[in-house]
RNA sequence: GGGCGGUUAGCUCAGCGGUAGAGCACUCCCUUCACACGGGAGGGGUCAUAGGUUCGAUCCCUAUACCGCCCA
């Protein structure tokens, strides 16, 4: 027997184990069917389980086991990407706290990345198992890694491709550079921060015009030992005369020429520039249009180098700063000091302000590859949902800068190139291979060293979708599962996954990697907030799981999901769906006390009961929304059709009509009754499985036994038009309305909540008596009835009266009744019937209205208002009556 | 500066050319034999503002205000 609550942490390993045991997360390999495969992107191997991961997790895990209960041979092909900073960052933090205080350059490369390893193979699993608990059926029998052997093959056979092509070459640019970490990060890994800086203005002496100066303004003075040039706005009267002329940098004697380019603003600072080629993109780009010198005067740890003056060597960058200003002033050639707020870039692992860094680095060609990721969209082999990402997709990848692929770090992929001593590079899949291509050409004693760095984690991703299915081998997986259907993922990392996947794929496959990119929100707090450590707002989906129930947890977390837009997420929700289950789980109790039994067989369509036969109905119109609400990415509203159904049309309706049968003494009707409840149980926990799949199958478990197998792969219902009844649809409606409008007055007359009345049925029709006769049962416990009299012509004095359409009821309630509230109460409701019927007399007197609506709209409205009017009259008489 | 989204009940949000909805919160009643993680009944909204289109606008268009996000 079923205890009166379900307790989740009772059932949801189990049945977790039981499901991955089976190996029901396989795929069914059934010949024949549609495959449907989803690439989990993959989260960082350091990470733990965040709500934007539950929510993302959720979504695909609908989809999958939805698609499986659909009889498609389904993969969600699930792993880690091995996050070369995050990682290399935790495993240095141990190494400083272990009590060697040896660095990973003292302990050496082979060492730390063997470290690299225990580290992943001891805590690295962290989030794979978080995913189990929230009752991911991801197929983990085919968990893969970005490190592993063959995703390694497959990163070497990319760069070697993409290399022979030209598409991924050597060069020397500006790059973000980390100097806490010492290593480039590409573009989207910047963070813009508005931080509260300051201005500094400078006089720079002009050589030709002894005892003038061109004031400069700057948010980083330090950089003033790396100037090659000032710029001048070309349209501006103020520096005309000085173009061509040049300066004397001060603290350097560095004669430097003023040049006029349009870069300068001349409503910024002074309109003066100072110009740093070397320090800045900008200034980059100024300075190759001028042929300014490029003086990289920081070394990779921030510090001033051997092109600054010897009294700043090996300052820190912001040390420097200090003295430099100092010694400005000293010279008098500090003008002025103003607050300023500006945006600084910042690494997003280190949080340091990034430093534009001269350095050799390895580029991947992303505006030839963007090419064809942009046809793909264009064209609509892939679509995004909701379609208005598109638009930022396209934005993004159009204005597609070269994306910098090297990481100066020690886990990774290392980038297969090997220097000769000459500086010529061998790049090839092995060294056999590379050092073989150099013999050739350089001599048999050729000396090669292979390029230290590594590649960045988001080239080893954008493989993902493919690589994982065994790429670049042709293997059986790869011919079944790719394209995968779907990609899910958060707007955040749209450039991350989405672009880097896209090019590559359409580059390697010469297919897209997915079909349909389905863009999901942030999941923030309840007020909007994004969450973050530092706002202290964060929510824990395991705690979430562990106090209400991994399914409580998910629904809420679907109930919140509206397309396109960011999810505010109010915990409360989820105890809500904690409630929600736990009203199934009674339901189903219900079933189980009154001897339910699954007979999948039995024929609904000789249903004598007109509550059964509605109630069959009704789960085919359920099942109808949620197929058509997942089909469509729907997720709020597939939960919210669930909830309805189950609480309200099922439990609130359905079971406490069906009580009487189930009591009556007619067996028939009974055994009917049973068989009708069980099937629409069954139906739910089919329907719902997705969502909450635990509850679900342990309910299967417990009431249908298991001779046909698990719920997770038993099959998705289909509806069936033949099994709805429009007929018993009217007729419990009407009962529904009647028992609602009696509860209704009795409440609103204080009439005692226990009391049983007598219900007259006045002038009835044929249908309304038929009606009443065969849901006597079920009103006289609903709305506590006693009696009924049909057919009674005349309204009795001292009675509530209620009209349900075209027919009045009399409720007498002797000397109890306050017939000035009873009057009241009928005038209210005449009052708001009033209203309605002057705007439609308004509407239907209305030329206009009536020669441009359409027949239906015009035909409706008059219906609308015949009823309106009916109810009208028999309120109306009902007072007279009390008057 | 450019782009995108939002403004609907106390809160969080659905919705939509012709009847304004949910959850939570609130009020009143109920130890009715599945469930108090429950049942029943209620209160609460000039759908941001101003114009326009339309027979009809919360919904479509334009502008404004405020809020948020992304990019420079």
């Amino acid at each position: 027997m079923l205890d009166k609550t379900y307790r989740p942490s009772e059932v949801e390993n189990r049945i977790y184990d039981s499901w991955e045991r089976k190996g029901y997360f396989r795929p069914s390999g059934k010949p024949g069917a549609p495959t449907f495969c989803i690439a989990l992107p993959p989260p960082n191997v350091t990470g733990s389980l965040h709500m934007g991961h539950a929510l993302d997790h959720t979504i695909q895990d609908v989809l999958i086991r939805f698609h499986r209960m659909r009889g498609f041979n389904t993969l969600w092909q699930p792993g880690t990407d091995h996050a070369g900073i995050a990682t290399q960052m935790v495993v240095e933090r141990e190494l400083a706290k272990s009590g060697t205080n040896l660095s990973r350059r003292e302990i050496g490369r082979e060492a730390f990345v063997e470290r690299v390893w225990n580290w992943k193979s001891q805590s690295g699993g962290t989030i794979v198992r978080q995913m189990r608990r929230l009752g991911q059926s991801a197929d983990w029998s085919r968990e893969r890694f970005t490190m592993d052997d063959g995703l390694s093959a497959a990163v070497r056979r990319a760069f070697v491709t993409l290399y022979r092509e030209g598409l991924i070459y050597r060069d020397k640019r500006l790059v973000n550079w980390d100097c806490q970490l010492q290593t480039a990060v590409s573009d989207i890994e910047v963070q813009q921060t508005e931080v509260d800086g300051k201005l500094w203005y400078l006089n720079y002496p002009i050589i030709e015009l002894p005892g003038t100066y061109v004031t400069v303004a700057t948010t980083r003075p330090e950089t003033m030992l790396g100037d090659s040039g000032v710029a001048v706005h070309p349209d501006d009267e103020r520096y005309r005369d000085l173009i061509g002329l040049h300066v004397d940098l001060p603290l350097v004697g560095r004669r430097i020429p003023i040049v006029a380019d349009a870069y300068s603003d001349p409503e910024k600072g002074t309109g003066a520039v100072k110009i740093t080629p070397a320090h800045d993109f900008n200034d980059f780009e100024v300075g190759r249009r001028h042929k300014l010198e490029l003086i990289p005067i920081l070394d990779g740890m921030g510090r001033v180098n051997e092109n600054g003056p010897d009294n700043y060597r090996d300052l820190d960058r912001f040390e420097a700063r200090k003295r430099i200003v100092q010694d400005l002033d000293e010279l008098g050639l500090l003008v002025k000091i103003e607050r300023h707020r500006h945006v600084v870039p910042h690494g997003d692992r280190s949080g340091t302000p990034l430093e534009p860094y001269l350095t050799d680095q390895w580029y991947c060609d992303a505006a030839k590859l963007a090419v064809e990721a942009i046809a793909a969209v264009e064209d609509g082999r892939t679509v995004f949902v909701p379609r208005a990402w598109e638009n930022t997709y396209f934005e993004w990848m159009r204005n597609i800068q070269p994306w910098c692929i090297s990481r100066q770090l020690w886990w990774g992929h290392q980038i297969p190139a090997w220097f000769a001593p000459d500086g010529q590079i061998f790049v090839a899949e092995s060294e056999e291979e590379a050092f073989a291509e150099a013999r050739r050409q350089l001599g048999p004693d050729v000396k090669l060293k292979r390029d230290e760095d590594v590649l960045d984690t988001w080239f080893s991703s954008g493989l993902w979708p493919f690589s994982t299915l065994g790429w670049p081998e042709q293997t059986a997986e790869l011919a079944q599962f790719y394209p995968t259907n779907v990609l899910v993922t958060g707007f955040d990392i749209i450039f991350f996954w989405v672009a880097r996947m896209m090019m590559l794929g359409l580059k390697f496959t010469r297919q897209v990697p997915f079909r349909t990119v389905y863009m999901h929100g942030l999941v923030r707090d309840e007020r909007g907030q994004k969450m973050s450590k530092t706002r202290g707002n964060v929510v824990d989906p395991l705690e979430l799981a562990d106090e209400f129930g991994a399914d409580a947890l998910r629904l809420a977390l679907l109930a919140s999901t509206v397309q396109g837009r960011d999810v505010n997420f109010a915990p409360s929700r989820v105890e809500g769906y904690r409630n929600f289950v736990t009203k199934l789980w009674n339901a189903a109790r219900f079933l189980e006390l009154n001897g339910a039994k699954l007979n999948e067989q039995v024929d609904l369509t000789a249903n004598q009961s007109a509550i059964n036969r509605w109630i069959v109905g009704e789960t085919m119109e359920m099942v109808d929304k949620v197929t058509a609400s997942i089909s469509d990415y729907r997720f709020n509203d597939a939960t919210l059709s669930l909830y309805h159904f189950v609480w309200d049309t099922f439990c609130d309706w359905y079971v406490e009509l069906a009580k009487p049968l189930l009591a009556g003494d007619n067996d028939e009707i009974k055994a009917e009754t049973r068989a009708t409840a069980s099937w629409v149980l069954a139906l739910t926990l089919r329907c719902m499985h997705p969502f909450a799949p635990y509850v679900t199958e342990e309910l299967w478990d417990r009431l249908f036994g298991a001779p046909g197998g698990m719920l997770i792969q038993s099959e998705w219902p289909s509806a069936s038009a033949s099994l709805v009844d429009p007929e018993a649809s009217r007729e419990l409606n009407w009962v529904v309305r009647l028992v609602s409008a009696i509860r209704s007055a009795r409440t609103e007359m204080n009439v005692p909540a226990g009391a049983r009345l007598r219900l007259l049925a006045i002038g009835t029709d044929e249908k309304t008596r038929l009606w009443l006769e065969a849901n006597q049962d079920a009103i006289f416990r609903l709305a506590r009835i006693e009696s009924i009299e049909a057919n009674v012509q005349i309204l009795p004095e001292r009675a509530l009266v209620v009209v349900v359409d075209d027919a009045s009821f009399a409720l007498p309630v002797g000397d109890v009744v306050d017939l000035d509230r009873e009057r009241s109460r009928l005038a209210k409701e005449k009052e708001k019937l009033v209203i309605e019927i002057t705007k439609l007399k308004g509407r239907l007197a209305n030329e206009g209205f009536l020669a441009k609506a359409s027949a239906d709209t015009i035909e409706e409205q008059r219906r609308r208002l015949d009823d309106m009017q009916a109810t009208f009259e028999r309120l109306s008489e009902a007072e007279r009556r009390i008057a």
